[in-house]
RNA sequence: GUGCGUGUAGCUCAGUGGGAGAGCACCACCUUGACACGGUGGGGGUCGUAGGUUCAAUCCCUACCACGCACACCA
């Protein structure tokens, strides 16, 4: 396999365009995200949540598709059989509305093209306008196996679909009735529970008088929504409520309309509230309609599609036609005329709004078809009980726990043209076929009812409904394929808490009854992408980033270690801030300079990947590796634990301020030169892996510059812990080197020595020979008098003296004698206190001492420094 | 209303029952054999408030305050 085109000399800086799309196209012309089901090794399977084929990357996706990149390029690399299950979903309702749109821009009416007509051109858009998301996330660098790849209007997919409808209402499971479903008037169709928001608005309460016939009583309620008044079929007061008890069972006659209704008593009514009368409309409102169920009681609807007052049903006085919100105009003021209407308040209160359209739902008595929840949440809920269903972070869990246990049948039928059309046929009397397919269903009714035509029922499903099937339809379901064998039920599912309902909890049902197992065993769920100041990004608030951009002006390995750097695992939510992409475009840059530097070595790097032996290594070296052997286990648990923001942070800090900032520092002292080309090159071919699957493109660059094995780094081995050695001894003599060297440099910096400058050192006579070494690297030994600086130093080292003048260190002496005099106070009042020497646990005691000594000495020092210089203590 | 989460440096956030941290921003200095998308040093916080437990609390417990979110049939 050809290796990608590289130029032999590396730019200065480092740029993500140059790279990117090259190293994109070779990966996937290579075949490298494509997977075949091995039974022989562990599978290691995410299904990715499909995007709505009308979907734009957003910087959601960084936070929810990033880790699923991330996870199946580190299990690939862990040998696993790993594959990240991509797909598109129509979206019924976003992808109709886009269409209804366009064709009115080009002055169609989406009737006037006819159901085959539309549907014609809803596939047609797909194709072509539709599934751009799909060429976003390449850039992005997401690597899915795109050979795999689905769409749920697929044949495959659509029989699976139908399949399941078949076989649910066999079961009783699926059945068509006339319940309240939550109509949308804009997009003309029903809308779950799931997909309704509810939002604050000012409104008003109306109080409104129902008198008698007779005109002997009367009785007063409150409502937000007068208009419907017009299907009122009750008044329900509490059976308990004494102001009441008299008028139950009698009648009032209903104001402009004329109609008499009953008072009837149900514990529904809030006495506190209003009047604590409540007018009731069984056809236009949750509550009602269960007191209507609860009392017989008529339900006639007063609006159409449309949310017009209609007469379709009853008697609606002279306001048929009118919009809701005309009507309710009109009806106050009627009320007003008719002097019934008694009070008019201001509130708040909140108001059903269809997340998709927007527009206030109508809560409408209708003829739909539904799922019977229940039986299908119960081992749902079980399996979550009982562990074969863990969430990340656990609190996740509880919201699941609580959906699944308070479930309500689901109306899955949509008057939508786009989408799964329901496999439901009527004979002209209203008997209903349900089969899979148009033929079986014609065998059915003939059998049945003898040969008789049959209608198709217009209406589609759900979109869930489809999505619900995804993690086994995908894999070929319902035909037995190896793939199913292999990767059913998946390891991984990875989205945001906002679809665990419509989305998460489905599928689990499904799963579990039509397979009999779990179809993930964890949910990660990820944090929610928000601006700086915490407010949700959209395109009205104007402070939405697209991700494109920022690929555009940092890279896509930029903004995908921007972003993850970002992640907490308890996180529900990310403040995003473009400075941390910039910095993570700075940290590709520095990767990439290192680079540059290792391959200016004069002697040139080794082609084999072995390290010197042991006894040849310096402590520098032993160091590094000891540092990127923890990092190895640091990285590795961070990704098994989904702590993306830790394991991110883990490479960077190995990356940048240990390899970068002190080990390849230490290369150019002469006593590394032997060892650090075979060391350089060993540890940064295990670094550029550790970063593969969070910066891919870099990681590959780097890694094809230097020696390597293999022709990609995506399929190279995870770094194994094992293989590299660890010298705790060795690290801690490099880390007291650091810790002189810092010193040396505050000394420099505090006397406005230049960096540069080696200043005569006085260094005490029990120094390691480490330190020494460290030091002498920096600075010469000094002889003769000077004035001495006396300090402590982390790792023990002590008393080392820079030459310099007076003047320049009294400030500094002075500050140091405040702190250390605060921290011997402090010290000696804890190891004072007799609760604290018997009961806190001895090393912390020890550990208290010492520190007490060390602050005396360092305070003796510099006091006699003072005392030297005339200042007194 | 019920439940969940969050309050730590100017900003975004780590963190720990025993001497308060990072990055950015800010200030000063530095073109030292890769990197100014760089290096070095520095200033800056009563760890939301009030109690409690403990020898010891930023961390554990309780209450309160503020913010965010999810559920919920007060019309």
């Amino acid at each position: 396999m050809a290796s990608p085109q590289k130029s032999t000399e590396l730019p200065k800086t480092y740029d993500p365009k140059a790279v990117e799309p090259r190293l994109y196209e070779f990966w996937e012309r290579s075949g490298f995200f494509h997977e075949d089901p091995d039974p022989a090794r562990p599978p290691f399977i995410i299904p990715m949540p499909p995007p709505n084929v009308t979907g734009r990357a957003h910087l959601g996706h960084g936070s929810t598709y990033t880790p699923q990149d991330v996870l199946t390029r580190y299990h690939r690399m862990l040998g696993d059989n790993a594959d990240w299950l991509p797909g598109l979903d129509h979206a019924a309702i976003a992808t109709e509305s886009v269409l209804v749109r366009e064709l009115a821009a080009q002055g169609i009416a989406r009737d006037s093209l006819g159901r085959d007509g539309f549907v014609e051109r809803a596939w047609e858009w797909s194709r072509t306008t539709g599934g751009t998301i799909e060429a976003q996330f390449r850039t992005l660098g997401f690597g899915p196996d795109w050979q795999r790849s689905r769409f749920t209007m697929d044949d495959g997919l659509s029989a699976a679909v139908r399949k399941v409808f078949a076989a649910l209402y066999r079961e009783g499971l699926i059945y068509r009735g006339k319940r309240l479903i939550n109509w949308d008037p804009k997009g003309k169709t029903t809308v779950s529970d799931a997909e309704i928001d509810h939002v604050e608005r000012d409104a008003h309460l109306w109080h409104i008088r129902y008198p008698s016939k007779d005109g002997s009583f009367a009785i007063e309620i409150a409502t937000t929504r007068p208009e419907t008044m017009l299907g009122d079929t009750a008044i329900a007061v509490h059976p308990d409520d004494e102001r009441y008890t008299a008028l139950i069972g009698k009648r009032v006659v209903l104001p402009l309309i004329g109609r008499e209704i009953p008072i009837v008593a149900d514990a529904a009514v809030e006495r506190d509230f209003g009047t604590g009368a409540v007018k009731v409309t069984p056809a236009h409102d949750p509550t009602d309609y269960e007191i209507g169920l609860r009392h017989t009681l008529p339900m006639p609807t007063i609006m159409d599609a449309d949310a017009r007052i209609s007469d379709a049903e009853i008697d609606v006085g002279p306001y048929a036609g009118l919009d809701r919100y005309e009507a309710r105009k009109r009806i106050v003021d009627d009320l007003r005329a008719a002097g019934v209407l008694i009070k008019e308040e201001a509130y708040r209160h909140s108001v059903s709004v269809s997340e998709r359209s927007g527009e206030v739902i109508e809560p409408l008595l209708s003829l739909q078809w539904f799922v019977t929840m229940k039986p299908l949440a119960e081992p749902a809920l079980q399996a979550y009980r009982d562990g074969r269903l863990r969430f990340v972070p656990e609190r996740y869990g509880r919201t699941y726990e609580q959906w699944l246990e308070n479930i309500r049948d689901w109306n899955i039928s949509r008057q939508l043209w786009w989408g799964h059309q329901l496999p439901v046929w009527y004979t002209p009397t209203g008997d209903v076929v349900v089969a899979e397919t148009e033929e079986e269903a014609r065998e059915i009714a003939r059998a049945r009812y003898g040969s008789a035509p049959l209608t198709r029922d217009p209406d589609t499903l759900d979109t869930w409904f489809s999505s619900g099937l995804w993690p086994f339809s995908i894999l070929g379901w319902p035909e037995q394929t190896l793939e199913l064998q292999c990767w059913y039920p998946a390891q991984v599912l990875i989205t945001g808490w906002e679809i665990i309902f419509l989305w998460v909890a489905r599928m689990v049902m499904l799963g579990m009854h039509f397979l009999g197992t779990v179809p993930f065993g964890t949910v990660f769920i990820a944090p929610l992408v928000f601006d700086a100041q915490g407010r949700k990004m959209s395109k009205s608030l104007g402070n939405a980033i697209d991700p494109m951009d920022l690929v555009d002006r940092y890279g896509a390995d930029a903004f995908r270690m921007g972003i993850l750097r970002q992640m907490r695992l308890e996180g529900q939510e990310i403040r995003f801030q473009e400075s941390r992409c910039e910095e993570a475009r700075n940290f590709n840059n520095k990767i990439w300079n290192a680079t540059r530097y290792m391959l200016s070595l004069p002697e040139g790097l080794p082609r084999a990947m072995t390290l010197p032996k042991s006894a040849d290594l310096t402590v520098a070296d032993k160091w590094i590796l000891t540092r990127l052997h923890d990092t190895i286990v640091a990285v590795s648990d961070h990704f098994d634990g989904f702590d993306f923001g830790n394991a991110a942070d883990a490479i960077w800090r190995f990356v940048w301020y240990e390899f970068c900032d002190w080990y390849v520092e230490a290369t150019k002292v002469p006593e590394n030169h032997g060892t650090r080309a075979a060391v350089l090159s060993f540890v940064w071919n295990n670094a550029m892996r550790l970063l593969q699957p969070i910066a891919p493109f870099i990681s590959e660059e780097v890694w094809l510059a230097l020696p390597h094995d293999g022709v990609t780094i995506m399929t190279a081995t995870w770094p194994d812990r094992l293989e590299v050695r660890v010298d705790r001894e060795a690290a801690a003599a490099f880390e007291t080197q650091m810790a002189a060297s810092e010193e040396i440099r505050r000394q420099k910096a505090a006397l406005e020595l230049p960096l540069s400058s080696r200043p005569a050192t006085r260094v005490p006579g029990d120094l390691s020979q480490a330190a020494l070494g460290a030091i002498s690297t920096y600075s010469p030994p000094i002889s003769g008098s000077t004035i001495q600086i006396d300090v402590n130093l982390r790792g023990g080292i002590s008393g080392i003296a820079v030459e310099a003048p007076a003047t320049l260190l009294l400030e500094r002496y002075r500050k140091d004698a405040v702190r250390l005099r605060r921290e011997v106070e402090r010290s000696e009042k804890t190891l004072a206190n007799r609760d604290f020497t018997a009961k806190a646990a001895p090393n912390v005691v020890a550990k208290e001492r010492e520190k007490l000594e060390g602050y005396r000495n360092e305070l003796a020092r510099v006091e006699k420094a003072l005392a030297a210089m005339g200042e007194t203590a």
